[in-house]
RNA sequence: GGUCGGGUGGCCGAGUGGCUAGGCAGAGGUCUGCAAAACCUCGUACGGCGGUUCGAAUCCGCUCCCGACCUCCA
């Protein structure tokens, strides 16, 4: 078995050998969420995707540092020199809070989602106002290194001179310098601060209007969007790092203007492997806070309003596990279309797996077992699975091994499949890797577990089951499928088999 | 317009020169008091047109369609 990681990296467009800068140990950067109003489930796919990441990279015996920021600060909408304005102060205003109150509301918001979708929290998850002074340093390396210019208070960094010293700039969006300087001239007139189009502010000079601002050596104002990532990296990954992830949307310019930056000031490229998470799709196109310009309405949906069934787009709701099976069944860099048709499958196939997690966990091996061909086959699927996640992380591909040896589980429950040919060490390897998928690495939970309330409820329904059982015993038809009905009422599915009934919630 | 990525069976989605994932839905069967669940069997799909090759969904060319990015975006 082949234990070697792979990773497609976007900044080389190769998959590439994983190896870590120091033995046994991974710093991962995940450009987090600006909290100017709730995340929608695009959002969440990307965290999703990098949470997946996380748990292999430590399943594999990593010690990861995940380090995932928030963004408080620093988001401009439209051009600085137009009617700019901070994302956060411009809500502030709106809903009449501090901006404080609004970042705190929708930050506690995002945490709560991601709770829900059970994403594991980042190791540090810094703010970019709380590292206002570390931003303002990085301004002062860039322009003691000569690669920012002062213009009224604000503070722009020189592309031009960044091409011309280290010519990555453009690398990592695939865009040809050229092009880039010479596309955007007819937007030049609007941005007559800076001395190039491609320039992008790292310090904005702020007028009294803004609620947000801090003293700086060059103004009041605020950092750049794209500051804080390569201030908050910095400190606490290192100058250079192993892996930086984020939705592709923000290839260029947020990660393109991040790797100028950290040249500008400590002249090396930050990440070694860059990693992008593809878009989620509503109606065949990506999902997107920003409303259309002709139909005013934004192509998104809330998770809460996915997991109560509060909208108008699906027929039914849908649970986080349900989500997050369903984004599971697809690669990380490929494109994910949310349809009813697809969550109500992905919903089918996770209690398919749930269940039979369950079975497994029931199956004992006989005492005269031995190792035959049936043996090889477990340990070649689960073999592959591992295989497949190395490869990038796929998912979905190492989902369908799992779901082959779901077929094998339920063959050996039901004995259409011999028992005696699987060893006890194969049935024990293969009940510790389905928890391990199940739970470590795909990060998914029993939504039909009960927890505290479990062992109650359980117990309930074995009382019903046995009441049933000695109906059925007598032949009493009518009450025992007077049980199962008013069960499937409360959503709750008897399953009979040779081995007795057991039960599971769904309809 | 420029750049990049796609078009896979009814739906969602892997794969990427020969061995043709998986989930859901559908058909038939086994089991069952009847069902459900589970299991077994079944569908030979890769936008179109050419080309390379013994062989292409997979490589090349052309073409049609879709999406993303091009300084708001996960």
């Amino acid at each position: 078995m082949n234990n070697e990681l792979y990773i497609y990296n976007s900044f080389t467009r190769e998959r590439e050998k994983f190896e870590p800068l120091h033995e046994g140990h991974i710093g991962l950067y995940v450009c987090g969420p600006t909290v100017y109003s709730d995340v929608h489930l695009g959002n969440c796919r990307t965290f999703v995707s990098f949470d997946i990441v996380y748990r292999y990279l430590t399943y594999l015996g990593y010690k990861v540092r995940y380090v995932r920021n928030i963004t408080d600060v620093g988001h401009l909408e439209g051009d600085i020199d137009s009617d700019a304005e901070d994302k956060i102060s411009k809500k502030a205003r709106l809903e009449q809070l501090e901006p404080m109150e609004i970042v705190h509301k929708y930050t506690l918001g995002f945490r709560d989602i991601m709770h829900l979708l059970n994403a594991l929290p980042p190791n540090i998850e810094p703010t970019a106002t709380g590292h206002i002074i570390e931003q303002i340093e990085m301004v002062s390396k860039i322009l003691e290194n000569g690669f920012g210019y002062i213009k009224n208070g604000s503070v722009y960094f020189d592309t031009p001179k960044f091409v011309k010293e280290y010519g990555v700039y453009g690398k990592l969006s695939g865009k040809q310098i050229e092009e880039l300087f010479t596309e955007t001239r007819e937007a030049l007139k609007k941005q007559d601060e800076k001395n190039h189009p491609s320039d992008f502010a790292i310090w904005i000079k702020a007028d009294e209007r803004h609620l947000m601002r801090w003293p700086s050596p060059w103004s009041v104002g605020f950092p750049g969007w794209h500051l804080e990532c390569s201030a908050m990296s910095t400190k606490y990954l290192g100058a250079q790092f192993d892996i930086h992830g984020g939705g592709m949307d923000l290839q260029f310019p947020h990660h393109e203007n991040e790797i100028a930056q950290n040249y500008g000031a400590c002249g090396s490229m930050p990440v070694r492997y860059w990693m992008h998470g593809n878009m989620l799709l509503l109606n065949g196109r990506k999902m997107s806070k920003t409303p259309d310009p002709i139909t005013g309405k934004s192509n998104s949906i809330l998770p809460l309003e996915l997991f109560t069934g509060q909208n108008e787009i699906f027929s039914k709701a849908y649970s986080p596990m349900t989500m997050r099976f369903f984004m599971l069944q697809c690669h990380y860099r490929s494109t994910l279309d949310l349809t009813d048709a697809a969550l109500l499958a992905a919903e089918k196939g996770y209690r398919r797996l749930m269940d039979a997690y369950k079975a497994l966990q029931q199956l004992q091996a006989p005492a005269n077992a031995e190792a035959a061909q049936l043996d090889q086959e477990i340990n070649g699927l689960i073999d592959q699975a591992f295989e497949d996640m190395n490869d990038d992380f796929n998912t979905p591909k190492a989902l369908s091994r799992l779901f082959e040896l779901v077929a094998t589980i339920n063959g050996i429950k039901d004995g259409h499949l011999p028992a005696d040919r699987v060893s006890a060490a194969t049935l024990q390897r293969l009940k510790e890797v389905f928890q391990h998928f199940i739970f470590d690495i795909f990060g998914l939970l029993d939504e039909h577990d009960g927890g505290q309330d479990g062992q109650t409820v359980d117990g309930l329904m074995q009382l019903i089951i046995n009441i049933r059982k000695e109906a059925r015993e007598r032949k009493d038809w009518g009450t025992s499928d007077q049980i199962r009905d008013a069960l499937k009422d409360l959503e709750i599915q008897l399953k009979d088999s040779k081995e007795g009934t057991s039960w599971a919630k769904g309809s």
